[in-house]
DNA sequence: ATAAATTAAGATAAAAAAGTCTTTTATTGT
DNA sequence: ACAATAAAAGACTTTTTTATCTTAATTTAT
């Protein structure tokens, strides 16, 4: 088990990859965009359609239709896919299961633990959204699975 | 989602809790850990069965019997267990779900993810099975879900 | 207007994770 | 030896997650 399900993977690898094509001025198919990231393709509209219901990504149907992002959603940070997918367990949830992570009622690991979500906190607040599109038009880094 | 499985956190609450029961010289029978965990009975006797198998703990049947753990098991670091259970997938996969996490074809979280799982595999490692007993006698850390 | 393209929505299906119940096996105390 | 106790093992069910297919609704270009 990763730390994000295999829904979120696949929704932030496609954000990011929207992200790179808007830039270059370009909508961008659910077929492209799933070959380009590695995810099933039927899934992966599922999941962009929840993210466009929500405001997060753009679309329009039709010839030369496909998924965008606003100008200002660029600058989203990245924990809002992951809310939008996930929820907000991995922000604040107790790494042991307990029902509340409390510092009055902790579990044992939650002085560590505490440091892992800050770490994640940061991590998924820090990036945003358009934020790797000179590397990934470079190919300096990956959203393909192999 | 967390960032461990139900099963490994059910595991991670029953080996602390089993932990602190042995040190009071004490084998405890599955019933009485379910409850004190606030975990499905049946279910993490499966969980239990399996560790045993594995030799993290121990166990014997019949009446006064039970699950215990081994004076030398004890000094285990928590990593073991969710290895066990969840696999290593947590201290080396990559964050955004790409078959290998890798430094020369990095995905766009690679450089902060990375600190997360070292936060995360540092957590597992310093923390030990039997670690929490006075914690846990005295009630200032909690197993119990709610 | 019509046809083509493309996302949205709805309905299933398959796989994995979580949870339950029943039967068997081993151990202990009498 | 026997009865009682408790874990081990096996079979099964339910729920959640992941994945696929079909039909409908929009948009664009001709
Ligand atoms: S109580 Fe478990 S992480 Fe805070
Ligand atoms: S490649 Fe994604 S975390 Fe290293």
């Amino acid at each position: 088990m990763g730390v994000f399900s295999k829904t979120c993977e696949y929704a932030m690898r496609a954000v990011f990859y929207i992200a790179s094509s808007t830039i270059s001025g370009n909508r961008v198919g659910i077929k492209e965009i799933a070959s380009k990231i590695d995810s099933p393709e039927y899934f992966l509209a599922k999941i962009l359609q929840d993210l466009s219901r929500k405001g997060l990504i753009s679309s329009v149907k039709g010839p030369n239709g496909g998924f965008y992002i606003e100008g200002e959603a660029l600058n989203r940070p990245l924990a809002d896919i992951v809310t939008a997918v996930d929820g907000d367990e991995i922000f604040n949830g107790c790494g042991m299961g307990l029902a509340h992570c409390s510092e009055t009622n902790p579990c044992p690991l939650h002085h560590e633990f505490k440091k892992v979500r800050n770490q994640i906190t940061h991590m998924l607040t820090i990036t945003t959204i358009g934020q790797f599109n000179k590397e990934l038009g470079n190919g300096l880094i990956s959203l393909k699975k192999s």
